[in-house]
DNA sequence: TCCACTTTGGCAACAGTGTTGCTTAAGTGC
DNA sequence: GCACTTAAGCAACACTGTTGCCAAAGTGGA
């Protein structure tokens, strides 16, 4: 590392520390602090960062004997993120402030037997309106999820199940060759990261994020960021097997969660695939020291009360004295956790 | 990140490099490269870590039309550090170079049920003598290694199955606080997660480390670091559930692969033991997209083969045209990855 | 109202990082 | 023998965070 990586190193510490405060804002005392810099080299970054419009004053924070400290707040609405959850036959997208929160919304139809080349006319179309309200220039980046599997390094997509002509596709690159030369950075990912990543709560701990529509997906965020694996094939969850010998499933394997919850779901009986859901949650829970658990998907939407409640029984009666990690339903957060990975990389993370 | 943590990591960058190269050594500008920094810049830091004695010459390369390049590597032999297995029933410690090489090996009995201040005093004692022929000065660090679980980051231990009053002991400050104020840092972690940090081998990529004796347990090696989770939970293996409903285990839960593994060990039918291991190390490859599978405890040892083979079995089966996880026996190298916790510092990672 | 004290935060000089420009050393190959 | 290539160091430099100092802006007691 080299002293233009230290100093984006340290300009981005301090605007996600920003950033997690929030609309409270933080001193520079405070700051200083945190980043175990001094109150002088604080002072520099600040003036940094406020001179490209980043970050901008709060007013006062109460004394403590003192001068008051002034407070700063990262300018949430200097720049933007959009963020695109292409789904098989829908098109979500949003644009998002610095801060995550929703600034604009778009939502219209898709359909991936058009083809993938019109996928990313479609994709381009929806972020080029997002942005036109925007000014130029303040557009971070744009972040597209899609369903798995695919390559995220390189942003290729891999098998679609019912859509053999995806496989291979470079979609990422194709979204950007549509947007221009001057455009910002182009992502791709699954769309169980892109849920795993919804922003708004706090990026540090563990998550786990199922998604259960007609296949079972997770995404996986350890220490606050997306864990994709070497080969971007982590958070394979469907084909874990929870029966050992049990019902074949489409994989060739037997017993695999994905196969109990869609039986269970296809009998009717909700809370039975809850269950299932949560006794597999409940081993990655385990396993990795999980604190939050987010659920998602079609079938999720349809009763998110049973699905929450069902895997929280579960996760009660396996977490042994240990805390309980929180549960809750996202509702369609994929678009927003696309932009999140977008807007990842101002606060020094990967995604 | 300031100054001189900017020095210390970037000699640590360098140091990693090294030791990854082994023997073969490295040269300045294949260094430069790697790190990215200015062969100028990796002039000036080769210049401080030879005074320090950490790295020497090692010949020269062949020349590529030029002149050719001065290889630099590790010298080994300059720092050492000690990994201390402490057993419920046994003591191994190791001594190891800065490669993470064996020089010296001690092993001894030991017993919980004397109460942990008396292993404490074991454990320093094989540390000092240990010790004794190395250097003054020349210690980094010392690993200990044990039952689990425990709070790794104040060391202190949990519950032992078996040995109430070992519970909520402060492990580390006692083995430091016997080692004497000029000792270096003591770390005191889980058995599986020391089990997983076995060094020798690439420590890029994700591995898992499956210890099944008295009970069954796993370490979590993700992107090269231990992963424990926030509160030192992570790597509860032995109670996934693998078969629904299952027979009841003494955690309160039904089907866990600890008992489903443990029945079959007490049968006598070891490649059915083998053939859960699988299925449960299977689930966590597909998830954590793992690269190398790890065997050890003292059923594993009893027959390595069958373990080994029925693990690979089960995992060629459920890698769906992906790349099968390297699968090994081995064979109690916890001593020695407490050790490698130890010396992880010196090149820039947490352990 | 004054004054001592505390805390914040900026200016200027500084120490130390990696970088640039240049030079020397030590090879290869025609 | 000579042109060329590559490696590696010295000196000057740009830019990082740090230190020393001082002004600003509060609190609280006399």
């Amino acid at each position: 590392m080299n002293l233009p990586a230290l100093r984006g190193h340290n300009d981005a510490l301090v605007l996600a520390l920003l950033r997690e405060a929030g609309l409270d804002g933080l001193g520079r005392t405070e700051l200083a602090a945190l980043t175990r810099l001094t109150p002088q080299a604080v002072s520099k970054i600040i003036g940094r960062l406020r001179a490209e419009g980043l970050v901008a004053d709060a007013g006062r924070g109460p004394s403590t004997g003192g001068k008051p400290r002034t407070l700063l707040q990262l300018a949430a609405g200097a720049r933007h993120a959009v963020g695109v959850h292409a789904d098989r036959d829908e098109l979500r997208a949003v644009r998002v402030d610095m801060l995550g929160t929703v600034v604009e919304r778009f939502r219209g139809p898709l359909d991936f037997a058009d083809g993938p080349d019109a996928v990313a006319d479609e994709v381009a179309r929806a972020v080029d309106r997002l942005c036109g309200n925007a000014g130029a220039g303040s557009l971070l980046g744009v972040g597209v999820a899609a369903p798995g599997p695919l390559d995220w390094r390189v942003g290729v997509m891999g098998r679609v199940t019912g859509y053999p002509e995806w496989e291979g596709y470079p979609l990422r690159q194709a979204v950007a060759d549509r947007l221009g030369p001057d455009a910002p950075p182009v992502l791709l990912d699954k769309d169980t990261n892109a849920g795993v990543a919804v922003p708004g709560r706090r990026a540090v701990g563990n998550s786990l994020y199922l998604h259960l529509s007609t296949g079972l997906g997770a995404g996986l965020r350890l220490r606050g960021e997306v864990f994709r694996g070497e080969r971007s094939a982590a958070g394979e969850f469907g084909h874990q097997v929870l029966l050992l010998d049990g019902p074949p499933c489409r994989c060739g394997g037997r017993g695999c969660a994905e196969v109990l919850c869609l039986e269970a779901v296809a009998r009717g009986d909700l809370p039975e695939a809850a269950r299932i859901l949560g006794e597999g949650a409940a081993n990655v829970v385990a396993l990795l020291d999980v604190d939050r658990v987010w659920l998602g998907g079609r079938v999720v939407d349809s009763a998110p009360e049973v699905f929450t409640r069902g895997v929280r029984r579960v996760l009660e009666a396996r977490t042994l004295g240990g805390p309980v990690p929180e549960v809750a339903a996202s509702e369609d957060g994929v678009a927003e956790g696309a932009a999140e990975l977008a807007l990842a990389p101002l606060f020094g993370r990967v995604g």
